[in-house]
DNA sequence: TAATAGATCATCT
DNA sequence: GATGATCTATTAG
């Protein structure tokens, strides 16, 4: 089970995230899995970056869904990015999951991303950790809150390494959304200190 | 290490 | 018809 109320802004559920758990089952039953270590938040009023900004679309119809729904979405014509859906249904926030530190299942993740050399590039960015996990457009819409589920969160505490607890303590890195050409003023990417992040946080 | 270009297409205007 | 919540290989310094 998982401990946060997604029926809340996304802008307070992104920090939240942080630390947990993101785990894929494979169709033979293999477990994949990684430590959230960045996250970003998308809200609609007032964020024209937010793909709901403009009101529900088809594609958008998890983003407005339920809380705790997967937001899969193909970017670029070739790559996946995972959301949760986050405030109560019919308001369209998400949490966007950019980076993981692999925990389980890292030969599994090596077969899918040939061009990662370290570990550390395994699941550093949104694409990377769809491919990474085998995440795709058939994912989207399933409850992440349900431990059944076939990608689901687990909390915190599951095969961490000792040497990330220092940084578990310490509050969120903060810095502006990556990769986006409005609001960009918005303080709204956070992160734990990791060497799996998809980039390095501004200096404070 | 840093900067740049190319891949590639569903979605929305 | 333009535009991305990106990744990788390649080039230059």
């Amino acid at each position: 089970m998982i401990d946060i109320d997604f029926a809340r802004p996304a802008l307070e559920v992104a920090p939240l995230l942080l630390g947990h758990e993101l785990v894929a089952i494979e169709p033979d039953g293999a477990r994949i899995s990684g430590r959230i270590v960045e996250t970003e938040a998308y809200a609609s009023v007032g964020d024209p970056a937010s793909h709901s900004h403009r009101g529900p679309t088809p594609r958008t119809t998890t983003m407005f869904g339920p809380p705790g729904g997967l937001y899969v979405y193909r970017i670029y014509g070739m790559h996946w990015c995972a959301n949760i859906a986050c405030a109560p249904d019919g308001v369209g926030e998400a949490v966007l999951i950019r980076a993981l530190e692999p925990l389980d299942g890292v030969d599994r993740m090596g077969e899918r991303r040939a061009a990662a050399r370290r570990p550390r590039d395994l699941c550093s960015g949104p694409g990377k950790l769809c491919a990474a996990l085998a995440i795709t457009g058939e994912d989207d819409g399933v409850d992440v809150r349900a431990p059944d589920s076939r990608v689901h969160l687990t909390a915190d505490g599951v095969a961490i390494a000792a040497d990330a607890a220092p940084a578990e303590s310490a509050a969120p890195l903060q810095g502006p959304r990556i990769g986006i050409t409005k609001a960009m003023d918005l303080p709204w990417r956070f992160g734990l200190a990791s060497d799996s992040l998809s980039r390095p946080f501004p200096l404070s």
